[in-house]
DNA sequence: CTGAAAGCGCTTACAG
DNA sequence: CTGAAAGCGCTTACAG
């Protein structure tokens, strides 16, 4: 590896200023300079950045924690993250945690070691072991939280209104004409779960009607379990006539099962998801669901990182980004059967 | 940030023993070694990772450089690669090149600057803006390629055998009795793309059949291009009875084309994809595909690059994976029209 | 088993 | 506009 003391020999001057040209070209003298970018180019040098990432006290690299990069939802925010933060100057140290809490105290260390500036987490922990004593002592590292709710933390957090969301999704079922409407729940040990079924609740609440526990079937946003759900369903003595599922994937697999057991969508039954992943419009029928700005989501989280890094406390803690009810073929009004 | 110096001050021993206590604990006195232990956990300390990396002259991270990160398929070998990577010590630096060289460049100079150890590149070009010099001079850093083919250049790479596996689709549908076989490449520009495509044609000949220039359509890897392959086919004077797509992707957005304008899958057409991605399962009708071992891919990928840097040279050049045909039922036997 | 010292490759206040 | 010097926070041969 060439280092800057060998451009520094070569051109005759100190690597203050072979320093100083690379980085604050314009207090150099132009003649200084272009020896040294000759002698750069014609060395091959590449500044260390580990050098120089020592010395500046800063990593450049943002730690991204992430459940499950295999994830549609979550690779689509990964996107709108780099995105913003190749064009500010920052880098991604990916970490999949599998949603287990060693492998996020695992990455959350490359934090505290400085490896990385700030962290961006998808799921809702704070990836620290000594997170409270960090938070009372007010030395947490900079932190944002992206579609979770880190509960009682001074963390910013990028989400949409999942319980509104919902809301929303299910009064649009229940205007349909629908009066059993299932609900089917994701991991209930994630809040934003838990918001989307208190959305749910809130609409039947509203529209009078009473809630049944039947009706209410806990999922883990994995295909296969929508397919489980809808065994169940069917398997009612009063079967709903609509079933909104807390994503897409889930809606997927209710419809599928629904198929086998040669129930049509939604003439029989009218199925709603959540996300709206890319290939949701591709789904047979097309999936009416919720849009997740899903690149703002993963952008914004990274500006306020950034803006943090740079010293710039964003002005509120939660920021909410708009959503968007996605009407397609898969809900329809609610027949006689 | 609390550094070596104030636990050595603390213990009342020098920085060196601290750094052996803590990265060679067997050659330090036991008793000295709790001393330090206890005056580690009192002050927090967590040794800097930058200067460790700039003294060991080792980054611990991986540079891994995928076209898009929001595409499955590819997500789904990262994260492959993060699970061997994890365990073997290393982090993953992400970046996202948008298949674009300057972004590619732009992250392989991350390589050159010591931030990452080595490179996986999902693309088919060596991402230095002077990769040619770097290879004759021998002075190539650590690079393995995943997926793609990179000719001429002496770097490890991790695939199936795509002309085999296209070549083995093609023949299953010619088995089924048909004889107007369609084929819907992916961008040609990639080497994998252009190997499937001949995997198809081999299959034609062999079987003695014309190849049909009308019959080939040249895609992109998304669900719209598949969309309008169907059209295209269906405006033909005589339709393909099957139609194999380059990708997953692609053939769901033909078969939603294909069911809009009246038509059964597979009855009125066969249709085939490529990559089994965790969806394809799901579709309507669930997808005949060719299984890639994505998880297997990124974990031979990750695992041939740590050898090389731990100093082991793979003994081959070429990995290749085995592929599985995957019959579901979205093909069928040809029938009389 | 331990310490003093050198050094990894930079950047930056300070002085001129 | 430029240089000498200090220092970022570690690790490691060397010596004892």
């Amino acid at each position: 590896m060439v280092s800057i003391r060998q451009v520094a020999r070569q051109v005759g001057v100190s690597t203050a200023t072979v320093s100083r040209a690379l980085e604050r070209p314009h207090v150099v003298a132009e003649a200084t300079r272009q020896k040294i970018m000759a002698a750069v180019a014609k060395l091959g040098y590449t500044p260390n950045f580990q050098a120089r990432q020592l010395r500046t006290r800063k990593s450049h690299m943002i730690l991204v924690l992430v459940p499950d990069i295999g994830n549609p939802f979550f690779s689509e925010i990964i996107k709108g993250m780099e995105q913003v933060a190749h064009t500010r100057g920052y880098s991604l140290l990916l970490g999949d945690t599998h949603d287990d809490t060693e492998r996020e105290h695992h990455y959350g260390s490359r934090v505290m070691a400085r490896q990385a500036d700030g962290v961006i987490t998808l799921s809702a922990r704070i990836p620290f072991r000594n997170a409270r004593e960090l938070i009372s002592k007010g030395t947490l590292p900079p932190t944002v939280n992206a579609c979770e709710c880190l509960e009682n933390a001074p963390v910013p957090t990028v989400q949409i209104d999942n319980a509104a969301a919902a809301e929303k999704m299910t009064h649009f079922l229940l205007d349909l004409g629908h009066r059993r409407v299932a609900f089917v729940t994701g991991p209930l040990a994630s809040r934003l779960s838990v918001d989307r079924l208190k959305g749910y609740r809130k609409a039947l609440k509203t529209a009078g009607i009473e809630e049944k526990k039947e009706l209410i079937f806990n999922g883990d946003f994995l295909a296969e379990s929508g397919a489980v759900a809808a065994e169940k369903f069917l398997g009612l003595r009063s079967a709903p006539t609509a079933v909104f599922c807390s994503n897409d994937e889930m809606a997927l697999g209710l419809i599928r099962t629904l198929k086998a057991k040669g129930l049509r969508v939604p003439e029989d039954m009218s199925v709603a998801g959540f996300d709206d992943i890319p290939l949701a419009r591709y789904f047979d029928p097309p999936l009416t669901t919720i849009l997740q700005p899903k690149l703002d989501i993963g952008r914004e989280s990274m500006k306020i990182l950034c803006d943090m890094l740079d010293g710039r406390q964003p002005a509120q803690q939660d920021h909410t980004l708009p959503y968007q009810l996605v009407v397609r073929d898969s809900t329809g009004r609610r027949r006689a059967r």
